[in-house]
DNA sequence: GTTTATGTTGCTCACCTGAGCATGAGCAGC
DNA sequence: GCTGCTCATGCTCAGGTGAGCAACATAAAC
């Protein structure tokens, strides 16, 4: 009875959905009346059979969303769809666009917005609608420019975010981590360097992105650290870094000492920031996008769908 | 502006599927009326960016099967959905399940039932419906009992389906292919195996599969044919065999002489069959699938979704 | 400036659909 | 055998939704 109803609740199914046909109409072809057809169909549903994907590259997936929202503290949830992607590249192309549109639709407007750099931030860059804002300040919130090639883009980043926004970006000049406490201290103590980080604190708004800890992190490819270094933050735990700075699954630092040498925004800072938005999407970034979250590092998530389902825990 | 109504209905699409939300609340969100909202639903799904997928082993695509009948001669066609499918097994296992139902449900209930043996038939028998007629007279259409320890399942798929039905199988006690074309003449005319012919020849309903060309075939298995006889068939243009005789893409005999020492049912009279029901499943079948088709050896097909494309040819 | 062709918008209406409710069959316990 | 319970069934009714239509805006052509 159950089977031949399961049964009959897929027939009713493919006449409803594929072949568009009324409830009353399948009634007749199965030998139903319309509201047992009814029931069918609301079972075949609930039992999970009826599968509706909306497959669009700026499709979100608003009930992970909502779940998202209420399972964590987090004050919004952007999570983009990944039906029908092909590989990472796109997922974080998907999400970063994504960032961009929450950016452009963040109100009230942030007067000062502090971003960190990176691949991802480059991208939500490049898709930040034109005339987003008027008069933003963008700030970078850590440390990265000169060094080599890639320094380029981070500030570019900041000035394409800014310059859409019809305002100005304010660099930070310094490297992301020095080699001395001392020296890092004296940049720190300098006019031109204590005025970007003074400002960076101050800002209305913050948009970061997340490494993974690994050899491809950006801070490796920067030639801040070696791959050996990673390997040994990793044995201590490091999940990933926010900002610049490694921390573990709890979102504690990992290594103080190093984290002592790393010039930028503190954590605790982002953490009592009233608007403070995370972009993560990839899956080598679920643990850390995990820590992130997990650790109140941002109020605001944009991540794509596998990493959003790892966050919640929903992967096990 | 298009651009804009193509991300407002995919923003529709979401909360109307995904929420649950009625059009007049989508239209309160975003802010428009609800009829630019059902508009923009109808636009979405016209788009393709909605699709509904029916995710159960026995789903149907009745848009498949549909354009399979208009667009190639069948009478009926019976298409089994891929979806969540994990391998060429599943698919055969359902479809089988789908050609035992399409035989259950066989108006007229054919009074003699001619049936050919193999892999895919032996699981057809093994779904069909206990009682699925009453009285049925199960006749084997082409040679294949002893030789190997194979050859058992042939007649306990004639066996188990004429059980099932109330009836009797009636076997064909001869090899599938022989020799020498004297050694075929003489079975053939031997009067037990003419009477099984002749019966075969009267069926009101034929029930077959069909193999591709390579060395996985059953009649390879069997020992009928080697690998090397099969490669020359293939030189020839073979893509598959019916009832034991390999045809080509345009469904004629790739080999005479061979096809002259087959026991069994000509092609020609399947072709000339009221109701001939082919049973073909699996990515390596797709050629032989459309050859089949194509060449008018049946009225009905079940097979699955990815060779029913194959076969309205929509895989270039 | 006027006209015409085209596409968009908001509406009416008829139909489709889901929720809630009354009915009656089936069944275990007394 | 009767009672009370559960559950599937068919119905009423209150929305929800799509088709068709007239009004309107827009833009190209004259």
């Amino acid at each position: 009875m159950a089977d031949t109803d399961e049964l009959l609740s897929i027939r009713a199914a493919e006449l409803y959905y594929e072949e568009n046909k009324t409830q009353d109409e399948i009634g007749t072809v199965l030998r139903l009346t319309r509201w047992k057809v009814g029931r069918l169909l609301a079972q075949a549903k609930a039992s999970g059979f009826i599968r509706i994907e909306i497959v669009h590259p700026r499709a979100r997936r608003l009930s992970i969303e909502r779940r998202l929202r209420e399972k964590t503290g987090l004050t919004d949830a952007i999570v983009v769809s990944s039906a029908g992607v092909t590989g990472d590249e796109e997922l974080q192309s998907r999400t970063a666009q994504a960032a961009a549109d929450y950016l452009a639709a963040l109100r009230p407007v942030p007067r000062t917005l502090g971003i960190s750099w990176g691949r991802t931030l480059h991208e939500v860059s490049l898709h930040v609608a034109q005339g987003w804002a008027t008069g933003v300040n963008v700030v970078q919130i850590n440390g990265g420019v000169s060094l080599n090639r890639r320094a380029g883009t981070a500030a570019a980043t900041a000035v394409t975010i800014a310059h859409k926004g019809s305002g100005a970006a304010t660099l930070l000049p310094s490297p992301a981590i020095l080699e001395h406490l001392e020296t890092k201290n004296a940049i720190e103590a300098d006019r031109s360097v204590a005025a970007v980080l003074n400002l960076g604190a101050t800002a209305s708004a913050y948009l970061f992105s997340a490494g993974q800890a690994d050899q491809n992190s950006a801070l490796v490819d920067s030639g801040y650290l070696t791959a050996e270094q990673i390997a040994e933050l990793v044995r201590k735990g490091a999940v990933g870094d926010v900002v610049g700075r490694y921390i573990d699954s709890t979102g504690n630092i990992v290594d103080p000492e190093l984290d002592s040498r790393t010039v930028g925004i503190q954590l605790e800072q982002l953490r009592h920031a009233k608007t403070a938005v995370a972009v993560i999407a990839g899956s080598s970034k679920h643990a850390i996008a995990r820590a992130v979250v997990g650790s109140g590092l941002c109020t605001v998530l944009v991540t794509d769908e596998e990493t959003a389902l790892a966050v919640l825990g929903d992967d096990s």
